[in-house]
This record gives C-alpha cells, sequence and structure tokens, in this order.
RNA sequence: GCCGUGGUAGCUCAGGGGUAGAGCAUUUCUCUGAAAAAGAAGGGGUCGUCAGUUCAAUUCUGACCCACGGCA
C-alpha cells in the first residue's frame, strides 16, 4: 500500500481567452462532481469591479461556491503573491470538505503561480522606490541592474522598465542575485482550456461588449471613481476600466471607445492565448461533454 | 463641360530625381509580489495608368483614368 501523503491532491483547471465560456464550464462541473470555484482574475478579485470584469453573478453560479473574487479594494493593490496565498488556502478548504476544487480563469500568471507553485521572490513592492526608479531611462535601469545582478540582467527584457524595475528592487532588498525560479507541482492537475475560432470570438466579445455596455457598465465605472478610485487607478486596470475612464474625463468620445475597447478585447484575448498556448499540458476542448468526460476518467469516477 | 485638389502598406497620411517612411491594423513572441499590466520582434508597397525628359523617375512634364470640392 502507498502511504496517503505521497497523492497529490486533484485540482481542476480551465482556462481560455475572454469570453470563451469558462465561467460556465467551471459550474457545470462543479455541479456534476461536487466541486467548488476558485477564479484565478487578476481583476475579478476586486469588489466593486464586477461588469467590467464579466465577474458572474450570483444567479449564474447557480449555488457553487466560488472563491478568489471580491477580496481586495480597487484602491489597494492586489498582487500575485498575495493571489497565490489566498488561492491555495481555498483548495485546502475545498479539498477539506472532500470536493473538488475547479480553478479558473484567464490570468495565465495567476494560474501558474499555483499549478507551478512558482517561488515568488519575498520582497515586497515598494512603491517610493518604484517612483524613483521609473524617472530614469530603461537603458540606465539595464546598467545598474548589470553591476547589482549580471545574471538577472542576462536574460531580462532591457526594454522593459517595470521588470527592470522590480528586479533591481528585489536585488537592493536582498542584497543577494534573484534565485532562479523554482518550480514544483503540488497538486495533481487536469488543465482543459476552452477556445473558439477567431472570427466566433470576436463576434461574441462584440455581443458581450454591447450588453455590459447596457448593463450599466458605464456607471459601474463612474461610481467607483466617486468612491475614490482615481482615474489614474482606473486606467491601470486596463480595457474597460481605461477605455471608460477616458471617455468619462473626455478624452475619447463614446464611439472611440467602443471601437477602441473592441480591437482592445481582442489583443487581450490573444496575448491570453499567447501564454496558454505554451502549456503543453492543456488539453484544448470542443464541447462540454468531453470536457466532463475527461474529469470522470481523472478523477475516477463513471459517468 | 470647365477649374481646383488629391491618388504612396489593409486604413489615415508624411516624403521626395538615385526604386520609400510613420501611426493604427495584421503576425509572432517575452513574462520571478503591477500581469486586463508592462514590453519586444517581424511581414507587408512594381509610390493610379501610359508615355516623355534624364545616366537615373515613385519624385519633373503631358495625356488618360479614378475620387472629392467649386463653377456652369
Amino acid at each position: 500500500m502507498e502511504l496517503k501523503g505521497k497523492y497529490k491532491p486533484k485540482i481542476i483547471v480551465v482556462v481560455g481567452p475572454t469570453a470563451s465560456g469558462k465561467s460556465d464550464l467551471a459550474v457545470e462541473i462543479a455541479k456534476k462532481y461536487n466541486g467548488e470555484v476558485v477564479s484565478a482574475d487578476s481583476r475579478q478579485v476586486y469588489k466593486g469591479m464586477d461588469i467590467g470584469t464579466g465577474k458572474i453573478t450570483q444567479k449564474e453560479m447557480q449555488g457553487i461556491k466560488h472563491y478568489l473574487l471580491d477580496v481586495a479594494s480597487p484602491k489597494t493593490r492586489f498582487t500575485v503573491a498575495q493571489y497565490q496565498k489566498k488561492a491555495n488556502q481555498a483548495i485546502g478548504e475545498i479539498i477539506k470538505k472532500e470536493k473538488l476544487p475547479i480553478l479558473c480563469g484567464g490570468t495565465g500568471f495567476y494560474i501558474q503561480s499555483i499549478v507551478d507553485n512558482i517561488a515568488i521572490p519575498k520582497v515586497k513592492p515598494d512603491l517610493k522606490l518604484r517612483k524613483n526608479l521609473e524617472k530614469q531611462s530603461a537603458e540606465e535601469l539595464f546598467e545598474q541592474l548589470k553591476k547589482l545582478d549580471s545574471e538577472r540582467a542576462k536574460n531580462i527584457d532591457k526594454y522593459n522598465k517595470r521588470r527592470l524595475i522590480r528586479a533591481i528592487e528585489i536585488v537592493l532588498k536582498t542584497k543577494k542575485p534573484i534565485p532562479e525560479l523554482k518550480k514544483n507541482q503540488p497538486y495533481d492537475v487536469l488543465m482543459l482550456g476552452t477556445k473558439i475560432d477567431k472570427s466566433e470570438l470576436k463576434k461574441r466579445i462584440e455581443k458581450r461588449l454591447k450588453k455590459r455596455l447596457e448593463q450599466g457598465m458605464i456607471k459601474e465605472v463612474e461610481k467607483l471613481h466617486q468612491s475614490g478610485v482615481s482615474f489614474k487607478r482606473l486606467e491601470e486596470f486596463g480595457l474597460e476600466y481605461r477605455y471608460i475612464a477616458y471617455y468619462l474625463q473626455g478624452k475619447i468620445n463614446e464611439q472611440e471607445m467602443v471601437e477602441k475597447l473592441q480591437k482592445e478585447i481582442e489583443h487581450y484575448a490573444k496575448r491570453q492565448m499567447t501564454w496558454f498556448k505554451k502549456d503543453k499540458r492543456i488539453i484544448w476542448i470542443k464541447n462540454k461533454k468531453t470536457a466532463l468526460g475527461l474529469i470522470g476518467e481523472f478523477i475516477g469516477v463513471r459517468c
């Protein structure tokens, strides 16, 4: 007999680009296999950001419990490190209840932080330091990093200030070079991807965008701003929040906003696919039935 | 019909005697506490057509075609 501790807990992961039907699938899986859903979305963690993020509604949840939604204020900055901790806690909780954890979302980095348990350097963001470094050019920052940590400098994107600043931040705080990225797999995962063809996805994005505008997406952003979320912060969130913020400030008109958003969301979906394509563990599924079948096999339940 | 302006990358346009650029779009990619963020690379044009001048024309000249505006 094998030791029980050797078994890794099984979790299901559902990924895919925006508007591809992940949330629905996750709920179906949960219903069929006694599961609960852990969201992996870097924007849905924020309270009050609902329509713009396409957050699942209470009704759509169909009684299935969802974790990692509404866990932070948009006035604060939520990071992967926090996500990693909270999501692992949630997964632990679900396992304790002897239910099936379903990790579902479109933020590749967040998914990776759980599935591969990446070791994120334990250096908290130092906004003051960042602001100071921000004044320098990418070239200057790169030169600095080269002196501080030549290894890291070798494979960093030397034009990307944000990355350079973070790298310098870590070296300055730890006084040590950044350790190589460690990965391990704490869970036994079945990764499923929802994908639809390009023209279909475009149509779905368009339809969804229209619907959400009718549902009061602009009002939502207005409300956030009134409650004290600055336009600058809203712009930082990207997509809906960024372009609606531009619109509310009169920087663009309504038509420009809608057109730009459509394109930007399409771009976003593509960037997501660039990330997910690399992960060969993902099984791209054509329909729900095959997905449910695969899961049945994976967890050893006959369907 | 006449006059004017313009016809350069998928789109909007810059340029200018030695075979071309920008922004957006498109394609591909990166990702170590901001990741819906932040970045990188590539493809693409016989410069409206035909002729003339010239060593050389996409650039100058002419005709023609097309678009837009004005006048009849």
